[in-house]
DNA sequence: GCAGGTGTTGACGTTCACGTAAAGGGAAAC
DNA sequence: GTTTCCCTTTACGTGAACGTCAACACCTGC
């Protein structure tokens, strides 16, 4: 960690149209994960590609879900919360009940990720205060 | 975890200009954190209370930098992260060169955020698309 | 003068998210 | 055919951020 920026956090994904399944480290590299990861999140329940024979294959479909976990874990939510997430979506044609408290979750989430917009907007604001403070005595120097 | 939103997340740290000093129970009440916690921050140099005799008495300051702490990590930062931002800030009036490094720290630390800030919009758009979906599938029925 | 509440310092336990060998399979290159 | 990769599973280790006792100190009200 420290003050390493991801590159990869700054851009967004790109649907990749010139192959259509992924090796393991294919994924790795792109993402900058390692494989250990990518079995530590299979096992989680989080990603389920197939398999030729025990190796396992990566469609687009899992390649978008991996950048989804990814920005899930970057905006702060544990892999357990992103499972559930996760869920949420794959019940959103289950009952009308089912729905409902889907809802709510959703709901809750996005209010959760706004408060969470709030306070870096806060720190943001807090740090460029300091940049400009460093700025000045800088020059006055 | 899990669905729980905290009410602290949503409002910013006001003044409290009745009281001068603080325990550590008043302040864990306040931020709903434990005491163990705080003494935790402290063995790791986030914050240094005076003492009366062993008891820890939180200043003004010690609080708002509390504060500023607990904000730091609801945006994901570690707490050695943020005991490397305060150790800046402490720096701050130190030597020119200093200065310079400080800044660019700060620097990239606000880029970091904006890349967090473009996650989040990200996240609540497809949060927000799919409660659109299961909206009007609720409706249909 | 002592129970009860609030504080303290260790020291060990716990959860999360992987890291890190260990030991091996399968194919491709030489 | 054997070395070289890439991949696999199993399993124990690790660092961060506390939780959870245990054992003790200090004031406060009764």
């Amino acid at each position: 960690m420290g003050a390493a920026i991801h590159i990869e956090a700054l851009a967004p994904i790109e649907p990749r149209t010139d192959r259509d399944s992924f090796s393991i480290s294919d994924l790795c590299t792109e993402f900058g994960v390692t494989a250990r990861a990518l079995r530590f999140y299979e096992d989680e329940g989080l990603i389920g590609p197939e398999r030729r024979g025990t190796a396992r294959i990566y469609s687009h479909r899992d390649r978008a879900r991996l950048a989804w976990i990814l920005r899930g874990k970057r905006v702060g939510f544990s892999l357990a919360e992103i499972r559930e997430m996760i869920d949420l979506y794959d019940v959103g044609d289950g009952r009308k009940v089912q729905r409902q408290v889907t809802l709510e979750r959703c709901l809750d989430r996005i209010r959760l990720l706004e408060a969470q917009k709030r306070d870096i907007d806060a720190h943001i604001e807090e740090l460029t205060q300091f940049v400009d403070l460093l700025k000045s005595s800088d020059s006055a120097h």
